[in-house]
DNA sequence: TTAGCTCTTGAGCGAACACTCAAGAATGCC
DNA sequence: GGCATTCTTGAGTGTTCGCTCAAGAGCTAA
């Protein structure tokens, strides 16, 4: 019988983060993941050791892009304040195929394996806090351009702001309509525009 | 062999409830509920058909609950707005170790069983609207007390509060700090009280 | 050409899964 | 007591789970 093309690590762990992502780590079998990354169960072992250490390269690649994808914001944006809360209103926005139109990994991740898999579960947790961090960072500078007062407490700010995004997220996977998202995504922003100096 | 005492149906459902919240559908096997219920597999399948409808049985346990939980507050209440926001600090004092100390179980049956089980997650779907529908009566209420400007959306607002205590509850779940979560609490619960009429 | 090495293969492992049913223990009725 | 009925029992069903490993295909270098 042919031997396959070698794996491409790239193509096989994006494939893996798409499927745990979409199914959860608990409903998502070997089999599925044979077929999704093309490959025999032996060649997923010699490659990923076990299905929860692929599960943890997944959760990590997944974290990897967020990350950057919000850091740019902290470099780059000339308001913060609204970088932020357009990110939120840009959620809505998404084609209800997309990928992305569905609950932060991280959440999904806490809710399937906080009671069953401590190792998966701290992982995600000290994903969560660190993104939490970069938010604080994004308030901090909006703070140092003069657009939030001195005295407001970055830190907090991004767990609400975090739990914005968990919340819209959420509503998004849940199936809403797009005019409940759209109203959701804008009253969470002005929250947010609502604190900028005048 | 002895045979036991007749299995007692509102004391079974509600450690059924208890577990599958806990540990979710997928984590949760038969040997763990015949633990939880002290009931063999033959009496579990004579009870309940099978672990499908059992799950089912326990959501519906779970959604009259707090159904009534809000209900109350859409009756009595001298001012809804208050009730409301009061009911979202109240989650941030809950002792860790309380069952209701972690997310809502709508919340994570949509999470866990979206892209593999449709009829539970349909479930679970209609559950959260018509929660959603009992908020925004008590919006309403609101309004018509005086406590809301006339102009409000009540069902608008009801999907924020909605979110708000999604949002508040996976915090809790996820394990932040009481301060935190205190925090955030009060955050999310000013959100509301701002509205309120002059 | 061929030996040596790397990497994929896929049948198959033991365990755990959701679930079934013939057997027998308790109960109600006469 | 005797019989019919109700309900629990738990060994056992076939299936799927995560995972292993001997076999062999393809590549490289001499």
């Amino acid at each position: 019988m042919p031997r396959a093309a070698p794996y491409n690590r790239d193509v096989a762990l994006d494939a893996a983060m798409s499927l745990f992502w979409k199914k959860g780590y608990h409903a998502t079998s070997l089999k599925d993941l044979e077929a999704a990354l093309n490959m025999k169960p032996g060649s997923i072992y010699a490659a990923f050791s076990s299905k929860s250490n692929l599960y943890l390269l997944s959760l990590e690649r997944y974290f990897e892009a967020n990350k950057e994808s919000f850091a740019s914001m902290r470099k780059t944006a000339a308001s913060p304040l609204q970088a932020l809360s357009d990110k939120l209103r840009s959620f809505a926005n998404l084609p209800s195929d997309d990928e992305q139109a569905q609950a932060c990994m991280l959440v999904k991740t806490l809710i399937d394996t906080r009671s069953t898999d401590t190792e998966i579960s701290e992982r995600a947790k000290t994903y969560m806090s660190e993104l939490c961090g970069t938010f604080s960072e994004i308030f901090q500078k909006a703070k140092s351009l003069g657009e939030l007062p001195e005295n407001v407490d970055t830190q907090r700010l991004a767990k609400r702001y975090q739990a914005a995004i968990t919340s819209l997220r959420f509503e998004i996977h849940q199936g809403g309509s797009p005019t409940q998202i759209t109203h959701l995504a804008e009253d969470l922003a002005q929250e947010f525009e609502r604190l900028r100096c005048a």
